[in-house]
Order: C-alpha cells, then sequence, then structure tokens
DNA sequence: GAAGATTGAAGGCTCAATCTTC
DNA sequence: GAAGATTGAGCCTTCAATCTTC
C-alpha cells in the first residue's frame, strides 16, 4: 500500500455506489454457480473449471503449475482438489517424463464425458444470471471494465 | 433453469471473453480483499463488511435478519460470524425487547474502533483493485452492469 | 539450492436439523 | 404452526511445513 499519505482518498458517490454493487455481485454470483453445478452435476465450480480447462488443453493434459494458472487458483488447493477428481476417476496424475519435478494432469474419459454432461446447464445460468441481463454494449464494456481489474489484480510484483 | 430447448445457446466470442475474464475477477478478488484485511486487521472481508454494515445503523444496531440481508450472507452464516464477534467483544447480541424471536445485534466501542482503524487500509486497497485502474466513465458503466446483474441474482422466486 | 508439488492442521462455509418465541 | 435464530457435521480452503527432482 506504500506510504499514507495525507490525501482525503475517501470514496465519493459514484465510486461507493460501484464499489457496493460490484461487492454484492462478488458475494452472490460465486456461490450462485457454486449452488448451480453442485445440485445440477454434483461438482464445485473450481472442479468444473479445473476439468474444463483440462478439455481444452492437448491430450487433455496439462502441468500442475501451468493449470494453477489457468483456474486461478493455488498449487496446494488444485493439488487437494485433483487428489479428490482423481478419487472420482476423473482425472489421472503422473509425473511428466521430460522433468520429474513436474506432475501432469490427464483428464479421464469419464472427466469429459462428466465435464460434456455439466457444460449446458452451466452455460445456462451463466447465460441467466450474466449475459441475457445486459444489452450487447454493456457486454463489451464489461469485458473490458474485468479485462483491466484483472491486470490490477495480476501478481503482486515486489522487486 | 427450465425447459431444455434445442437453442443453440453456446457462447459467440464476444460472451466468451466478457464470462472468462468476470470469472477471473471473481477469483482474485474476493480473495485479495480477504488477504489485506486480515494482514492489516486480522479480520474477514466479510467480518468487516458485518461491522461496517452496523456502524451505520441508528444506535449502532440491527436485527439479525437485517444484518445477514445486507451484508448478503445467509442468516446461519452471520449467527456463526456474529458468534465470533461476540467473542473478539466487537459485538453484542440481545432479544429485540418488542418481540422475542428477533435477535438484535450491537456494534461496541471496540467494534467500532476496529472499523475506524481498518477503513482507510480497506479503502486505499478497493481504490488501488478497482477504481483507479478505471476510468471514470467505466466507473458509471460498472455500476449500471452491476446493479443490473444485482437484480437478475436476486431472490430466486419461484410461486 | 531452487522449483514444483504434496501433505496436515486450523479455520471458515454450507446445509439440515433443532430450538424458541410469537 | 410459522418465522427467526442457532447449532453440529461435513466439506472446502488456506497456510506453513515437507518432500522430491533437477
Amino acid at each position: 500500500m506504500g506510504i499514507m499519505t495525507d490525501e482525503p482518498e475517501w470514496l465519493d458517490d459514484e465510486e461507493r455506489a460501484a464499489w457496493l454493487a460490484l461487492v454484492s455481485v462478488l458475494m452472490r454470483l460465486g456461490p450462485a454457480l457454486n449452488t448451480q453445478l453442485a445440485r445440477d452435476a454434483g461438482v464445485s465450480h473450481f472442479e468444473y473449471t479445473v476439468m474444463a480447462g483440462l478439455s481444452e488443453a492437448p491430450d487433455r493434459t496439462m502441468r500442475m503449475s501451468d493449470l494453477a494458472d489457468l483456474s486461478d487458483g493455488l498449487l496446494p488447493r488444485l493439488s487437494q482438489v485433483v487428489t479428490r477428481l482423481e478419487g472420482r476417476g476423473w482425472v489421472g496424475r503422473r509425473p511428466d517424463p521430460s522433468d520429474g519435478r513436474f506432475t501432469l494432469a490427464t483428464l479421464t474419459d469419464d472427466g469429459l464425458a462428466k465435464v460434456v454432461a455439466a457444460a449446458p446447464g452451466h452455460v445456462a445460468e451463466v447465460r441467466r444470471l450474466v449475459l441475457d441481463p445486459l444489452t450487447r454494449k454493456q457486454v463489451g464494456q464489461l469485458t473490458r471494465i474485468a479485462e483491466r481489474l484483472n491486470e490490477a489484480l495480476a501478481p503482486t510484483r515486489c522487486p
């Protein structure tokens, strides 16, 4: 955060409105997606993201560390989730032959079937909660805003 | 979700871009806020939201059920968090004299001091992660988009 | 020694079941 | 009987150690 200067830096009305509305989305959209996926497919949103990521990779295979980046999760969290998915027979794990430090995760046929079965319902929910309520123009605005925020959220460089 | 019609309903490129960017914000902004508050103030984002809500209520007091609505949390979750806050001496609880079914939660002096101490750092983080990266115009767009999404996320009416 | 990955313990969230007051 | 609130069990996440491979 750096030096705490004497700037007033309080939020004005417009900033406050934006902030309160965004927090509300933040607190409610995540749980809503988890609920839909848990109810209809028996997986969490994070588990779905992991399997969907693998399903689009070459050979349905990725290194754990790359998969962690892709799914916005930390490695310990990913490792435990993959352990769970492995137990259900949806993902396999083995050391990378070219460098034993890496672990390769592969989506199994059963895992792929699971993703394929879950996708339509999930997409429908995304459409209902996020895309349908917005105009086409707002969808474009949202994309640019969210991408800008993701830059600000990028790995905190501390050199 | 209703009837699953034969609509193609897949996401086009623009929709997909918006969705992926929003999910990324969703997965990273929440943890980022939790991390800052935990590190600098020793509270979670939800705990902070609850105490900040009470701090602005008349007599720093609210019914548990109203507080649950305000903080976007379900009642069981709020109850457990308030138990924790009560243990630290930041919130007090007592039955509503006018109707014993309700419970009134009150922010103590210590609790107020805690919020006041935590607020500047939290606001600075909100500014750094959300408001500063956006143009003034985008802040307005974000407000309208987020408010629209919150309507779609409203309590699922099933009459 | 450094990078990738895993494990174990502690804390938080979610849901169903329960209790109390009206 | 219904509404508000609490509790308990199970699962998930988080963080700090630890292990392995290079």
